[in-house]
RNA sequence: GGGGACGUGGUCUAGCUUGGCGGGAUGCCGGCCUUGGGAGCCGGAGGUCAGGGGUUCAAAUCCCCUCGUCCCCA
């Protein structure tokens, strides 16, 4: 039997969850008298540093190289592209001074690394032998939000942002690229246990410069969606303003074709949010700080149980990242300590396990208990890392996909709610949350219309068979939107 | 851009209306007792009441300015 927790708000009451939790397992202290900046701690740290190490692998494995570019941005190169300008002219944080000298040449606050890293790609690239060029980078950056900022989903120093970077010969190439990305980022997400959907951002939403913006988009549990991830194909917008030319095969110089995608903190976020429960964050063993916690049950008239965890725990500890827990605390107070943390699996060991020489392990993600001989236990608990990961898996997709539905029609032109805004708005009209999937007509006046009530997320990315239905405007669609209500 | 609310030990907060010894909860430290789900008892440390100025015999409290945070509307 497993008691509920009284520290913690219930996760029903999500934003004050998250921002307790926040503060109990130790990820972050945001009290931090500026807004939109905060306090890493030790152990959220280690989780983050963990999640996006999973991505310097596939990084890695797939080519990147990683470096790493300065902060600040002389105006004159920030200032290259009049798509970029436009798009960070509100939000861009400006150093004007050096001591009490005002600087001759200010200097931007990277709010992205497109504008330093393509000055220097430009003397970087003479040949089409230097392509392709595939770089990326984990860095802080700011952005003057103006919007009421969040821990961890809106910021205005976002700490994490992974970018990456890449220049190529040919469109052809560039676009595979785009592909390469799309299945890098699946990868990363997938093995985060954190579900998503891929659309295509409209034209008018696409990241400043960029010719294609996919988002990768996953739902928090108030039901609306959270941007994760993003791919841009930036075809030569970039390469022409920054000069990024390149003598090719023929002999002819031409100008690059390039890509960049990004994804920052938010997987971390993502991840609590999504997994976290009363008792506080459940995290996938993989990512987890500590993997598995010892808690002894010592009784004054019952010898011995110490040294037997401390059995346990050489046993364990080239395998896992093992904390024991030695503190003089009850081991109650111990369970909810570990727990709000998120640990797999915590392994209990009082005078009965010392009497038979045996384990009992305890799932975080069910609080279901396994008995298991010492001799079996690493091989019982990298089982039960398995188990939870999928079971952490199947029962996440099975929330996210039902929270995906499928409309026929989106609502009439009078006014009058159909299948889609039902899908979203309850009779009170309240948001009810999740994605719905509309057939359009494909005119951007209709799409107008409909972001009036909802945000509009893109096409899907992926293949979508037979269009059916209605417009809005009454005409027969001709493609599908998704639409949601976006952080 | 416009409007509103708030700022008190680490954290949360009472006190402000009507000026008069800054109190509690939680956390922290020490001790006793205990340990199979946050137990209990005793003791202790911890404060620039956001900062500055003013009114007053006396200001956390009233007035002004500054800074910071949050909320609402465009």
């Amino acid at each position: 039997m497993v008691k509920k927790p009284r520290l913690l708000p219930p996760k029903s009451n999500f934003p004050e969850w998250f921002d307790q939790v926040m503060f109990l397992a130790e990820i972050a202290d945001f009290t931090y008298p500026l807004k939109g900046c905060g306090v890493w701690l030790p152990f959220g740290w280690e989780l983050r540093n963990n999640i996006f190490n999973v991505m310097r692998r596939l990084l890695k494995e797939t080519g990147h190289g990683e470096v790493y570019f300065p902060l600040l941005i002389p105006e004159g190169i920030f200032m290259k592209e009049a798509h970029f300008i436009k798009g960070f002219e509100n939000e861009v944080y400006w150093v004007t001074h050096g001591g009490l000298k005002e600087l001759d040449v200010k200097l931007a606050l990277r709010p992205t690394s497109e504008t330093p890293m393509y000055h220097m790609f430009s003397k970087w690239i003479r040949s089409h032998a230097d392509l392709p060029l595939k770089v990326w980078q984990l860095v802080n950056m700011f952005r003057y939000e103006t919007k009421a900022t969040r821990p961890m989903f809106r910021l205005r120093e976002v700490t994490s942002f992974k970018e990456a970077h890449t220049v190529h010969a040919t469109e052809e190439e560039a676009l595979k690229q785009v592909e390469q990305a799309v299945e890098i980022y699946k990868r990363f997400f997938d093995q985060l246990c954190i579900p998503y959907i891929i659309s295509k951002r409209p034209p008018y939403d696409r990241f400043p410069g960029a010719k294609e913006s996919i988002a990768f988009e996953t739902i928090l549990p108030d039901g609306r969606t959270l941007q994760i991830g993003t791919v841009h194909y930036l075809g030569q917008t970039f390469s022409k303003a920054f000069n990024i030319k390149f003598l090719d095969r023929d002999g002819v110089e031409k100008y690059a074709y390039q890509t960049c995608y990004g994804v920052s903190e938010r997987v971390v976020g993502s991840i609590i949010a999504l997994h976290g429960d009363d008792h506080g964050l459940v995290l996938p063993p993989n990512i987890a700080p500590i993997q598995v916690v010892i808690v002894p049950i010592t009784f004054k008239e019952v010898p011995g149980v110490e040294e037997y965890s401390k059995e346990v725990y050489e046993k364990l500890k080239n395998h896992f990242r093992v904390e024991l827990d030695l503190r003089e605390k009850r081991p109650g107070e111990k369970y909810y300590h570990w727990e709000v943390r998120g640990v797999p699996v915590r392994v209990e060991i009082g005078p009965e396990e010392m009497r038979s020489k045996t384990a009992t392990l305890v799932r975080r993600d069910t609080f279901e208990r396994i008995k298991t001989d010492l001799d079996d236990v690493v091989g019982k608990i990298e089982e039960l890392f398995n188990d939870i990961k999928s079971n952490m898996e199947n029962r996440i997709t099975s929330w996210f996909e039902s929270m995906v539905k499928k409309a026929e029609t989106f609502l009439s032109l009078s006014g009058e709610a159909k299948d889609a805004v039902y899908h979203l708005i309850d009779e009170n009209g309240e948001f009810k949350g999740g994605v719905v999937e509309v057939p359009i007509c494909g005119d951007v006046e209709c799409e107008m219309k409909i972001s009036k009530f909802v945000d509009i997320l893109g096409e899907p990315w992926e293949r979508v068979g037979e269009v059916k239905g209605m417009c809005i405007c009454g005409k027969p669609a001709r493609k599908i939107v998704r639409v949601s209500k976006q952080y």
